[in-house]
DNA sequence: TATTTTAGGCGAAGAAAAGGGGAATTTCAA
DNA sequence: TTGAAATTCCCCTTTTCTTCGCCTAAAATA
């Protein structure tokens, strides 16, 4: 049962008061919100929607209109196309796996919500002690000043791009520092380093 | 039944409205979309759509047409739901970033293009050498076997659910492994595990 | 090749929903 | 008890769907 054009208004109209005022209107305040001379008009539409199932109420009721499943559904389906997978809970070594309260899905716009958004595919181990491995994909986000402790990437003296942690060092230097112990960091002036972006998150494809 | 070029188009327009209107549209605006200048041709696609099965709508009812399932299913290879960020190059610690050819965008649906795949959250160090640390997300696709080597979400007696290295022993029995040198791994008869599926990605937001 | 069927199309008339209104009545909660 | 809110009844207009002929061209069939 699909809405009409003025079932679909009237939705949104409720689904707005809702949002805003936290309760639900009254006859006349839809009315008002609608335009609508008569609460009859009101009255009809919210049976209407009722059998179609978009929302629910209790007869008789002053203000006990709610949105149903239905509607919530269909607009996560219109709107974005968001690319999620169900979130089912954690898991530990030797423990059963726990359900997450609240979030119950992992949705993947989430990450490029940002329309500067880009990844870059990881070389070497230079960041394998933060866990970044050669060949990980990081999504990185142009920003033009990082904070200290925040992996960025870097362009040093025009040419050399680096994946490293970023820090504020004494005198107006920067200190670029990989997590592997084995290599040293980088100490240059500030103004000789430019970031490029930040690393938001890390996607590794077996 | 396979669809002409006309009930094509016809169905392309009605998924279009529906996508960007919220609501199915009237003969009048499907006339005037498909340059028609009868509303019986209109009903006529609809007649023949429905008898084909591609859509659904309620007998004199207005607006309430909607695409049945067949329609998507036919149409699940032309819908990318692309939630994809640019892929510049591959970058490493003192060079700079190489372009990569081919690929050039990192697309999430592929993520997530099985229909049985699904996240957890991983809680502890026990597969920290594989460099999967606590907080991330691993996508888990469903799947009762796996092969040695292959990180798997396994159920050990019914009871503990643990993500773990798999391996096949002698004698019927296999070898959970952590990648935690501290840890020591499991060695269980074959019956007693249940893979529930196996990691295809792993995920870390910062 | 002749004939029938089918997809696609046009117009107009008729019928049913959907949308709307006024006013009286019932309900519920303060 | 009383007032605000919801419900009902009856009526109206507009929108939208359905039906009935009638037409052409292309495809299938005899």
């Amino acid at each position: 049962m699909a809405l009409t054009k003025r079932q679909k208004e009237f939705l949104e109209f409720l689904a707005g008061f809702l949002e805003k005022r936290g309760y639900s209107p009254s006859y006349e305040e839809i009315a008002e919100g609608l335009n609508l001379a008569s609460l009859a008009t009101v009255h009809k539409h919210i049976l209407a929607l009722e059998g179609k199932h978009y929302l629910k109420r209790g007869f008789n009721q002053s203000r006990s209109l709610e949105l149903a499943p239905k509607y919530y559904e269909e607009m996560r389906q219109h709107r974005p196309p968001a690319v999620e997978v169900p979130l089912l809970g954690r898991i530990a070594a030797g423990s059963p796996v726990e359900a997450i309260a609240g979030q119950d899905s992992l949705n993947f716009a989430d990450f490029a919500a940002d329309p500067g958004t880009y990844a870059l595919q990881v070389r070497g181990e230079s960041m394998i002690e933060d866990h970044i491995c050669d060949g990980d994909y990081v999504l990185v986000q142009k920003s033009g000043d990082a904070r200290d402790g925040d992996i960025v990437v870097a362009l040093v003296d025009g040419v050399e791009t680096t994946l490293k942690r970023f820090y504020n060092e004494d005198g107006d230097r920067v200190r670029l520092q990989p997590a592997n112990s084995t290599m040293q960091p980088i100490y240059v002036p500030k103004q000789s380093v430019r970031i490029q972006g930040k690393v938001l998150a890390v996607l590794r494809k077996y």
